[in-house]
DNA sequence: TTGCAATTTTGCAGTCATTGCAGTTAGAGT
DNA sequence: ACTCTAACTGCAATGACTGCAAAATTGCAA
């Protein structure tokens, strides 16, 4: 029942920790297609088997996080106080997270360089974080108390991961002069305040 | 040097479209992943090896006319006038396209159901909807005449996709009382005038 | 310590998308 | 009809992923 302890659960995870390192390293000296799953295994010291019941893709190797991700996330949402406006609550939950990515910045970096190289690899970014999309989707309609004919809960949802994945994307892209946290603060702040003016 | 005569060419596009015909066929028959090359190649009459130089992937059978999506959006925008704002120009864009997907919802429609159970596919379908982004990012660079240090354009970008996607959604899942254009028109206008308020 | 039941690891065989290569065929212009 | 080029095809290979059943490991309790 726990979520925390066994040493069963420590030892997957521990190893499961293994072999993402082990595989990011030969993805940064290979090339992502150019390794195999049977050189991963070699390398972790598993049967070639083995790797699936860790992951469910060769993808997923370099988005081991992404789901703590969204948990971190909608954890900051649910903790927002509920009269708090939508968007404003969103821009706290975010900026959050934003916070986590510089805290492992270096961690970070290696996966994104590798994604950019990797197509199938972006594509599976952007499946899971459609998937964070409905999940905060279905969070704000509760929210919102809104109805299935109002499409403000997936307005909100799909503006909000665009701003961070634009944030992201700026901040991996350009001379970071500017920190994450407020990269993403300042880009809610301009939806917020609205982008008709100019 | 023409675009749009010779035999060939003419030829080349039947049978692209016929493959396309027959696949989704297959597909909503039998389910995606239940489908193979080998079937859709012996239902078209080509040899197997012969579908892949017409589509890179399986997937893109479902998302054949994307190109031609992107094309009409810049083409819109390339025609507004320099001096018009940037989201408003977005929205005419957008409203643009969002008014030929109503004009042929039935054959959309279909593909959307497979994309929708489909994991690869709706994978695929964010990868090239990356793509979008990416290259109207470019463009509004130049419109704005943004340096590279200014997140803007990558800003705007991400939030006119996210919308069009959004709306796109909404108009396919909820019941829809309301035409696509005009969800897209008014969503636009809300991230417009700013998500703060409520 | 020993025994057991659950869990994990593994090997094996098979499916299938995707690719490179080389040979063949068919269209278009002369 | 003749040739040059683009399209089509068959073949073989690669490598991710899956189902299955045997084998090894582990945590725990007697």
């Amino acid at each position: 029942m726990p979520e925390t302890n066994g040493l069963r659960e420590r030892k997957k995870r521990d190893r499961r920790r293994q072999i993402e390192d082990v595989a990011i390293e030969l993805f940064e000296r290979q090339g992502f297609d150019a390794t195999t799953i049977e050189q991963i295994a070699a390398a972790a010291d598993i049967a070639p088997r083995t790797f699936f019941s860790y992951f469910d893709t060769k993808d997923d190797v370099v988005l081991a996080d992404y789901a703590d991700r969204l948990g971190r996330i909608l954890h900051e949402l649910d903790q927002r106080p509920t009269d708090e406006p939508a968007w404003s609550a969103l821009q706290a939950s975010f900026a959050a997270a934003a916070s986590d990515y510089v805290a492992e910045a270096d961690r970070l970096s290696r996966r994104f360089a590798i994604m950019a190289a990797t197509p199938s690899v972006q594509a599976r970014s952007l499946q899971l974080q459609a998937g964070w999309e409905h999940t905060l989707t279905a969070h704000l309609a509760t929210r919102l108390a809104a109805t299935g004919g109002d499409p403000t809960p997936r307005l909100l949802a799909a503006a909000a991961v665009a701003v961070m994945r634009a944030s992201l994307q700026h901040w991996l892209t350009a001379p970071r002069a500017v920190e994450l946290p407020t990269l993403v603060h300042d880009a809610f702040d301009r939806l917020g305040a609205g982008l008709a003016p100019r």
